[in-house]
DNA sequence: AGAAATATGTCAATATAGCTGACTTAAACC
DNA sequence: GGTTTAAGTCAGCTATATTGACATATTTCT
């Protein structure tokens, strides 16, 4: 079914295909997020909860600073969404071992489940777009999307990514 | 400089590649939708602002109805936006040719000048990540992001690629 | 020990972007 | 002439963000 749906030739790319190229960009994280937004109503949740319960359970223990690092929204603007989700029962705040200034951020099991819930529509829909390309292609599309991001970015995402893979192979060691 | 970043080696993606994906998405947009919004805010206006200026630069003499349907908003948020844009003089509205109800819109010089400043800062930014790209990876970029589409939703976005490669020639078009 | 920096929380006010519901006007369709 | 359609409008609501000012506890530095 994918078969260069704008016909992008070869060498530079002219304006009008990129200019699609933006649009494509704008339907398709449109249509991204509106799956997990639909799940999040029924909770009555929204977008900003969302964000905190994936990051959250994508790095256990994460401290309100690096939350607010990844986020890059005000301490203010977060505290209101965190105290719902504290409130509702989905997050749970520990004292800091070293430093008892910190509360470092968990999900409790019922966070876990919406978090993993919310996940799983969103990787459902890569993994569908994945399968429709060739092999070779999909290494591109990973390539492409962290192209994307600023480059001044990047070496917080790479930092966010491994911190989040480590963890991961914590919890997998223990068998 | 992109080299596999996520090291992808073959067959159905895992779990973590997946959600490092999702993850990637949503930092490349959070940056791509950025440039833009800082050049708004020098002249006052916000994200939704940009949308109507950008399809209306793309579909000129677009009707109401054809910009709700594809900003799938409802008529009060429209209309706010747009009143807002239209006082401002970077809008027009034209009376529909054939239906005298219609309000077809339609950029000033002074809109257009707006729009493809914006335009130029997120083209620039595509530019640059398709330059980086070998040639192949480059329509696999744009079938990724169409794929990403809800697949209900993709005859519509293609109808209105056409109608935008099309634009040149039309004054009005029918919703 | 005391000062300064840090991590977090909180109050108040504001802006933007969206929503629903109810109603109006004017034109087109049949 | 009645109904549908395109668009505008009023009022009120919600979610997500912002800035600025200030409070508190804890750590770190001198």
């Amino acid at each position: 079914m994918p078969a260069a749906v704008l016909h992008n030739t070869a060498g530079d790319a002219k304006d009008g295909e990129v200019l699609e190229l933006v649009e494509l960009f704008f339907f398709a994280y449109r249509d991204f997020v509106r799956d997990a937004d639909r799940l999040l109503e029924t909770y009555g949740f929204g977008r900003a909860h969302h964000r905190v319960l994936h990051f959250v359970d994508r790095r256990p223990g994460l401290s309100i600073a690096a939350l607010l690092d990844i986020l890059r929204i005000t301490k203010q603007s977060l505290n209101r969404v965190l105290k719902q989700l504290l409130d509702a029962g989905l997050v749970e705040a520990r004292e800091g071992a070293s430093d008892r200034r910190q509360r470092l951020l968990f999900l409790t099991s019922l966070g876990e489940t919406l978090a993993r819930e919310l996940a799983a529509l969103q990787s459902e829909r890569f993994r569908r777009v994945l399968g429709e390309m060739p092999v070779p292609a999909r290494d591109a599309a990973a390539d492409f999307l962290f192209s994307m991001i600023d480059s001044e970015e990047r070496t917080r995402v790479r930092d966010h990514l491994a911190r989040a893979r480590n963890r991961a192979q914590r919890a997998a060691e223990p068998l």
